[in-house]
DNA sequence: AAATTTAGTGTATAAAATACACGATTACGA
DNA sequence: TCGTAATCGTGTATTTTATACACTAAATTT
C-alpha cells in the first residue's frame, strides 16, 4: 500500500478542464450565461461555458481563456468555487473540473451575436433549462456562495458599472439574495461602510427625481 | 479558436492529486500532520500527506483514502479547500492538486508508531519546518479558512472528544484563532447556540474543582 | 484550616440590526 | 402654473448582539 513512488501512467490520469459560472444581472433579475453544446455529449444542451486546462497556463488563465473565447470580452472578476470530480460525471470520459464564478456588468458586455461558434445566451438563475453534466449543480453551488459573499465582502460592484445610484446598487442584492431589502437600513449600511464615493454627478434617466451617483472605491 | 470538440491527448493531462491538510489541537495548540518525503522531487523534506487520484474513486474518497494510508485512521472530517495548478508547482511534471483540510481530536488518533513507510509529525502552525512544493501556501490557506469558518460554523467541535468541558472548548478556539478570548462573554455565546447538551456527567482529572461535560448536538 | 487552582456566574455599556413613513425633486400634461 | 405621477432621500425608536469586567464555589494538597 506504499503510494510514494507510484505516478499514474498517462492513460491513467484524468482530463481536467474549467467551467465557468458566469453571473449577471440584468433587468434587476440574477442570470447566467449558457452555451448551448455542439459536440457529444450533451449535443444541444446547455451547459456552463468551459474548456480543457492546456500545458503552461494556470487554472485561472483557462477560464478566463475560455470566458473570453465564448463572449469575446476579457477583464472578469473571477474566483475560484469548487472542484467537482466525481467518476461518471462526464459519461465518456475521467474529467475533473474546477469551477470558477465570474461577475460582470452586463451592459459592459456585448455577447458575440449570431455567433456561428457557439450559441449563448443568458438565462435567469430560477428559471434555467436542462442542463448537461451535473452543471445545475454547479451553479446551485456558485449562487449559494455569491450570497454569502455578498454579506461580507464587496464582491456586489462587480455587477455594477463604475458610476451608479444607491437604488441599483440595491436592486443588485435584491436581486441576489432574492428579496426585498429596506431602503434606508440599506443605504445606512452601505455608506457607513466607507467605501463610496459620492460624484457631483446625478443620473437623470426617468422623468423623476435625478439620483445621485457613487462610485466604489474598493477596500 | 474553436475549443470545442478538442480533447487534449493523454500525454497532455496533468496528472491529479490530492494533498490533505490534517489539523489537531494538541496542548492548547494547533498542529498539522506533516510527512518526510521519500522519492524525488524534495526528498527529506516535509510536506503535506497527499497522492494521486485513482480511476474510480472521488476526490474526497481520494483524500480519505491518502490520510487513513498515512495515519492508520479514517472518519476524519473533511472539507475541500482549494485546488492549486499552477504550472511549475512541481518542477517535474505538471500536476493539479485539490487540497482538502481535515479536523481530528488528536486523542482519537495514534499515529502508526516507527513506521517504516513513511515519516509522520505534528508541527505547530507557526513553527513549521521548510515545506516541499507550494504546501506552505496551502496550509496557510488552510489556516485562514479554517479560522473563517470556526466563527459561523461547528467546525471547532470536531477538534474535541465527544464529551468535553466548556474550557476546552475555548482553548480550541482560542489555539485556532490565536488569541485569548473571555470566559463569560464565550460560555454566553456558547450555550446560546442550543448545540451543547449538558450531561450529568463532570470531568474529574485535575487535583481542583470538576468541570461539567457537555455533548455536541449537531445542527 | 489555610492555600492553591480551576469552575462557574451577571450586569452595565456599546454597537449593530431592525422596523417603519413622509417630504423633496423632477417631468409631464391639463 | 398647478396638479399628478414617480422615484429620491432621510431619522428615530426598539431590539438584538457584542463587549468589558471580578468575584464566589468546589475540589485537592499540605
Amino acid at each position: 500500500m506504499n503510494k510514494e513512488g507510484f505516478v499514474p501512467a498517462v492513460e491513467d490520469r484524468p482530463a481536467v478542464t474549467v467551467d465557468i459560472v458566469l453571473f449577471s444581472v440584468i433587468n434587476d433579475w440574477l442570470n447566467v450565461l449558457l452555451v448551448k453544446r455542439r459536440i457529444p455529449p450533451f449535443v444541444g444542451m446547455w451547459a456552463l461555458p468551459g474548456g480543457f486546462v492546456r500545458r503552461g497556463e494556470t487554472l485561472e488563465e483557462a477560464a478566463l481563456r475560455e470566458l473570453s473565447e465564448e463572449t469575446g470580452v476579457s477583464g472578469f472578476y473571477l474566483e475560484q468555487l469548487y472542484t467537482f470530480g466525481d467518476p461518471g460525471r462526464d459519461p465518456r470520459m475521467w474529467i475533473v473540473t474546477v469551477a470558477y464564478y465570474a461577475l460582470v456588468n452586463s451592459k459592459g458586455i456585448e455577447l458575440r451575436p449570431a455567433t456561428d461558434v457557439v450559441d449563448t445566451a443568458w438565462y435567469l438563475v430560477d428559471n434555467l433549462p436542462e442542463l448537461a453534466f451535473d452543471h445545475a449543480r454547479i451553479i446551485q453551488y456558485a449562487v449559494k456562495r455569491l450570497r454569502s459573499k455578498l454579506e461580507y465582502t464587496t464582491v456586489g460592484f462587480e455587477l455594477l458599472p463604475e458610476k451608479f445610484t444607491l437604488t441599483e446598487l440595491q436592486r443588485v442584492y435584491e436581486a441576489i439574495l432574492g428579496q426585498k431589502i429596506d431602503k434606508r437600513n440599506f443605504r445606512k449600511k452601505m455608506l457607513s461602510r466607507g467605501i463610496l464615493q459620492p460624484l457631483d454627478e446625478t443620473k437623470m434617466e426617468g422623468v423623476h427625481r435625478p439620483a445621485k451617483l457613487y462610485r466604489f472605491l474598493g477596500v
